[in-house]
DNA sequence: TTGACAAATGACTACGTAGTCATCAATGCT
DNA sequence: AGCATTGATGACTACGTAGTCATTTGTCAA
C-alpha cells in the first residue's frame, strides 16, 4: 500500500495523498476528506523510511545504554516516556561490555537517527570524541568526563556527596568509609572526591575500596570485606544505591545493624530506596528533569560551545542514617 | 557522504561501491581495498534509511513494552541484549497507560519493522487482533489472552502457581491468602486460578484481593489492608515479585514476621528476589529463554497458524517461605 | 589465434515520499 | 469585462541504495 495506490483510488495525484498527510492545510477539506476514506479503506499508512529518506529527518532518537543497572533502566524508562511525548522514537543501543561499543558505535552510524543519547560512565573520552566528531547531535548523559568535549548534562556528583557527607558527619559520624563502583569512571571519581573533600573540612580520612561493579553484589562483597576486616567505620558512603542495598544486607546479614552500628549512604534515589524494606539515605536525582534537559540540548540548533548542565539533586533522609537516641539526645541538650 | 561520493574518489562506479559494502565477495579484492580505504578516509557510512527502503527490511524490531515495572525492564534487557547480537536494533515504544496504545500503534505501523514484540499484560484481545490484522511478524510475550490469536510465549503460570503453592502446603500453610495484581489481566487471571485450584486439592480456599497494580506500593497497600483487617493467613501468594516486596515490607513494618507467622511466596524470579534482604520464594521465568523464542518466531518464516509457546519456569526457595523449627522438626521426626 | 566463458564492473532503475514548479480554476478588484 | 491574486492540484524529480542487465576484460582450451 502505497500513497500512489491511494491516489489511484481515489482519483488524484500521489502528489495529493502525500500532501494530506504531511501537510493536511494545504489540501482542500473534501480531497482531504476522501484520501482519508481511501487509506482507511486500503489500510494505507505513511511510510517513515520513505519520508525520511526524503527529509533527512528520522524522528528517531538513539540511546546508547549499558544493559545492565537499575539505575540505567529507570534513566531508560525517563527517556522513552518523555521522547514519547514528543512523537520522537527510541532506538535503543545497549551494551553490556565496554568492548562492545565500537560494534555499537557502528551500527548506530548507519541509521542517521536525529540525535544520540550517550549514557554510559564507560565511555572514555577518546570515543566520545570520535562520536562527537560526527556531526549529529548528540549529548552525554551523567558523564562528568564528557564536559567541555561534547554537550551533557549531569547530576550535580559534587554536591550531592558534600550534602550526604555533611549529613552524616551532623549525625555523628566520625570514621567513615567509601564503597565505590568503578574507579575508572569520571562518575566514581567525582563522587568521592566531594565526599572525600567534605569530610577532610570535618578533618575526617575517608579510604576508598573499590567495588568493581555497580550493582547489588559488589556492594555486598565490598561490605563483607570490610566487616570481615574488623574495623568498621560510624558510615558508610555508597557509590550508588544499588551497591548500597548490597552493602546494607551484607551488614545485617553479619549481624551488623544498620545504622545503630554503621550508618550506610547511597546515591541515585532509585524507587526502591523508598521501599520500606531500605529506606536508604541518598541523593535522589532528578531524572526527569535531567532527561528534560538531555533531549531540549539534543533537539535545540547546536550552539557554537557545547554546553554543560548540571543540575543538584535533592537529599532523601531515611532511615540508614537516623540519628540514634545518643545524638538525639545530645543534641537536644546542645 | 554516500556511496555516489566515495565511487568519484575511487574512480569506480557508485555500484561497485554499494556492492563493496553489501556484498563484497562480488567485487575484486584490490578494488575492495581502495573502496574500503576512501570510505574510511572520507567518513562514508552506508546509509541505513535508503538500504531500508531498496530492501524492504530494516532489521529493526519493535518493542511495544509498558514503561514501568521491574519486570518489564528486566524483559527488556534481555531481548535488547539478545538482538543485538543478531544485528538486529531494538525500536522502542513504551506506554505508561493503555489508553496510550493507540498512538503507540499507529506511530508503530509507519516504521516498517520486521517484526512486533508486544509485551504488556493490558493488550485485548481486540487491539492484538488489530495488530495482527496487519502483515507484520508479530509475537505476543508472557499474555495468555493472545493463545491462539497471535504467536505468543510465555511462562506457565498455571504450573509455576501449582508449584509454588505445593511448596506452601508442604510447608504446612493450612490458610491462604492471594493478593493479586490486576484482576482484569488475563497474566493474572491464570495465576490466581493456578493457585486456587492446586489449594483447592488440598481443601484449602485462596480468596482474591486486588492490589490495583503490579509495582512494590500496590503490595503494600493491599498487605497493609489484609494486617489491619486481622485474620492472617499462614500463607500469602502474590501475583509478581515487586508487589512481593511491598506485601513484605508491610507485614515487617507491623510487627509481622516472615515467614514465621505468615509465609510469602512472589513470582517473576526478579534479581532482587535474590538479594539478601528479600530472599524470596518465587517462581523464576526463565527470561533469557522466551525472549530467545520469542525472537525466533518472530524471525522465522511465518507458519499457517500461531504457535503457542509455553516454557516451564523454575522455583527459587528463599527464606520467605522456609519451614519454621516447628515444621522442620515435625518432618525429621515424622 | 580465436571462440567460449567467467569475473568484474558500469549504466540504469525502483523503492515511497515530499518538495518545487507549473498549471488551472475561482475570486476579487478596478 | 479584464486582469491580478489566491488556492488547489498535478507533473516531475531527488533522497541513497541495491538489484538487473549489459558490457568489458581476462583466461583457458581447441
Amino acid at each position: 500500500m502505497t500513497s500512489t495506490d491511494v491516489a489511484a483510488h481515489v482519483g488524484v495525484s500521489q502528489a495529493t495523498v502525500a500532501r494530506a498527510f504531511s501537510s493536511p492545510e494545504k489540501v482542500a477539506p473534501a480531497t482531504r476528506k476522501r484520501v482519508e476514506a481511501a487509506a482507511a479503506e486500503l489500510g494505507y499508512v505513511p511510510n517513515a523510511i520513505a519520508r525520511s529518506l526524503k527529509s533527512q529527518r528520522t524522528n528517531i532518537i538513539a540511546a546508547v545504554v549499558p544493559s545492565v543497572g537499575e539505575y540505567w533502566q529507570s534513566v531508560l524508562t525517563a527517556f522513552s516516556k518523555q521522547l514519547a511525548d514528543r512523537r520522537q522514537q527510541l532506538l535503543l543501543f545497549s551494551f553490556s561490555d565496554p568492548a562492545q561499543l565500537e560494534d555499537v558505535l557502528t551500527s548506530l552510524a548507519q541509521y542517521r537517527v536525529d540525535g544520540v543519547i550517550l549514557a554510559s560512565a564507560s565511555i572514555d573520552a577518546g570515543r566520545l570524541a570520535r562520536v562527537g566528531s560526527q556531526q549529529l547531535p548528540l549529548v552525554a548523559f551523567n558523564q562528568p568526563a564528557a564536559s567541555g568535549l561534547v554537550p551533557s548534562v549531569s547530576v550535580d556528583n559534587d554536591l550531592g556527596m558534600r550534602r550526604l557527607a555533611a549529613h552524616v558527619v551532623e549525625n555523628g559520624a566520625r570514621r567513615v568509609a567509601y564503597i565505590g563502583g568503578v574507579a575508572a569512571t569520571s562518575t566514581d571519581q567525582t563522587r568521592y572526591r566531594g565526599a572525600a573533600q567534605a569530610l577532610a573540612q570535618a578533618g575526617i580520612a575517608c579510604p576508598y575500596t573499590e567495588s568493581g561493579g555497580w550493582a547489588y553484589e559488589h556492594g555486598y562483597g565490598a561490605a563483607r570485606e570490610l566487616v570481615e576486616l574488623g574495623e568498621l567505620p560510624d558510615a558508610i558512603m555508597v557509590a550508588g544505591d544499588e551497591l548500597a542495598f548490597g552493602v546494607i544486607d551484607a551488614l545485617e546479614d553479619r549481624g551488623v545493624s544498620v545504622p545503630a552500628e554503621v550508618m550506610v549512604t547511597g546515591f541515585d534515589g532509585l524507587p526502591q530506596a523508598s521501599w520500606a524494606g531500605y529506606d536508604l539515605t541518598t541523593l535522589t536525582q532528578p531524572v526527569e528533569l535531567l532527561v528534560e534537559q538531555a533531549i531540549a540540548l539534543l533537539l535545540r540548533p547546536s550552539e557554537p560551545e557545547p554546553a554543560d548542565i548540571v543540575v543538584a539533586g535533592e537529599l532523601r533522609l531515611g532511615r540508614t542514617t537516623k540519628s540514634s537516641s545518643i545524638f538525639e539526645s545530645r543534641k537536644d541538650h546542645g
